[in-house]
DNA sequence: CCAGACGTTGTT
DNA sequence: GTCTGG
DNA sequence: CCAGACGTTGTT
DNA sequence: GTCTGG
């Protein structure tokens, strides 16, 4: 799945998408859930925007005391069909740049973190899906989440399930309007994303939430 | 009909 | 063990 | 995802 | 809001 990731800065986001951005987004190594993280949408206008989502998605009918905690993933399978993502699916999906995720790999040593990227280290773009709820206080609190399927067969030796990740030229579909037949819609896009990487193991710096920096990506000690 | 859940992953 | 926070 | 907290009463 | 369970 995906639980960590690395996000993309402002410049790189600006080249990639092909969209001016005024927050000066920096590059987040280890970027967790509820953080405030950029992704794109379209806007009312029809324009592509880019902003800080908390990532966790938080459905508009939240009413429970505390936050949903098991909303940062929403499984690619079955997520055109359920009450927590159907609505999202259909009318409120984004693009999440980033640079690589991680995932920890099980091993008889305990779980050793990998970090995962595209050749060369060019950017990557996660599938998203993003809601609106206001809270208690009557503020508006956007959020998003990070599709996932199975893992592909290179990507088991790692761990067996990965994000969604979006090859460039499925963004626009991925942003533009879906009327109808959003649950065929998705099951392309998913079978159309990426499945080969380059990955190799880090040190467990990562798992601290708190330990942020290159050094998070940097290769782990042999 | 109303009440209550609605989510993921990994582990057991 | 389980929940919350980052 | 992992790390870290997890509790009360009374006093400052 | 919408779906499932009783």
């Amino acid at each position: 799945m995906c639980g960590r990731f690395v996000s993309r800065e402002q410049a790189a986001i600006e080249r990639e998408y092909n969209i001016r951005v005024l927050n000066p987004f920096e590059r987040v190594y280890n970027a967790a859930p509820s953080m405030q993280l950029p992704v794109i949408r379209r806007a009312a206008g029809g324009e592509r925007e880019a902003l800080s989502l908390r990532w966790g998605l938080i459905p508009h009918w939240w009413s429970r005391p505390g936050l949903p905690t098991s909303t940062i993933n929403a499984r690619s399978e079955e997520a055109a069909s359920k009450p927590m993502w159907r609505s999202a699916v259909r009318h409120t999906r984004c693009l999440v740049p980033a640079l690589g995720w991680y995932e920890w790999k099980v091993t008889p040593e305990g779980k050793v973190p990998y970090f995962i990227h595209a050749p060369a280290m060019a950017g990557l773009c996660f599938a998203g899906l993003w809601s609106e709820w206001r809270n208690p206080s009557g503020d508006m609190q956007p959020s998003f989440a990070i599709l996932t399927r199975a893992a592909s067969r290179q990507m088991t030796a790692v761990h067996d399930r990965m994000p969604v990740v979006l090859p460039e030229a499925d963004w626009a579909e991925w942003l533009s309007d879906w009327p109808a037949d959003h649950t065929q819609r998705l099951a392309e896009k998913v079978d159309n994303s990426l499945s080969e990487f380059e990955f190799y193991a880090v040190s467990r710096y990562v798992n601290a939430p708190r330990n942020q920096g290159e050094r998070c990506i940097e290769p782990a000690a042999a």
